[in-house]
DNA sequence: GATAGGGGTTCCAGTCTCTGGAAGGTCAAG
DNA sequence: CTTGACCTTCCAGAGACTGGAACCCCTATC
């Protein structure tokens, strides 16, 4: 398979695609014109790559999903442990934006948003 | 004052009160040495874009909350609006993190988590 | 006057994960 | 032979800083 089938396939740009090579995710073999070629096994990396993404998984926790997924002799425990460690990072970050919005919302709720000066929103940034 | 000064006045490091000036959002005098020589005025920015960038605002954002609120003639609802905006993108960015968080949070209950291979997280990421 | 320290200055590079664009090679169809 | 859709590489930029190197300045002490 060309790039583009297997961008098409994973649902991954090209230009990704040849990004998680640089980085050493997937390593197609070459064709004799110098184009990358994708084997199957290299499909179901990059589709497992998007989906890992898609959760938020960073890069380098992908690359170590991957090696266990890779790996026949994994314990199911090192995947959780990544999983749960994404999972505290995305709950952390949920509660900062949900912060953020009750003290924006509050702002705003406050706010005339006529055509005169005032705003509770400018006092609220500019003082404590 | 030094940026010392106005760095542990505003919380800002000194780096990003630099940085500041680089784009422009912060304009200090310079002393006779050199060094970047602050007003009030310029500590009042400073604070009033630790806090707004504390709520999540972009730096465009920023610049544009920054010269509302200069503007002794603004109009609340221009601010009303970039602050809405900005909760709508708050908004949306805590549904995305809910719903990987939903994925990922059902993923995880169901992996036993022990030494065996099989893997629920694994089978998640890699078929759908 | 020399020196030590704790300021300050600039500039360059790196973070993270792509994404856009330029310049050019390859292939199949007409 | 040309066209157009692919593919290649490499460089730069996004956002918002942050770290580090190399160097200057100021004050205080010996």
């Amino acid at each position: 398979m060309n790039i583009g089938d297997v961008a098409e396939r994973s649902g991954l740009p090209p230009k990704t695609i040849r990004y998680y090579e640089d980085i050493g995710l997937v390593t197609p073999q070459r064709a004799a014109n110098g184009y990358r070629s994708f084997r199957e096994s290299d499909l179901h990396k990059l589709t497992f790559l998007g989906h890992a993404r898609s959760l938020g998984f960073s890069i380098e926790d992908c690359r170590a999903l991957l090696a266990l997924y890779e790996d026949e002799t994994r314990a199911s425990s090192d995947v959780k442990r990544i999983a749960q460690g994404h999972l505290a990072r995305i709950d952390q970050k949920i509660a900062d934006l949900a912060a953020m919005r009750e003290t924006l919302s509050h702002l705003v709720r406050e706010c005339a948003g006529d055509d005169r000066p005032d705003c509770p929103i400018l006092q609220g940034l500019e003082g404590n």
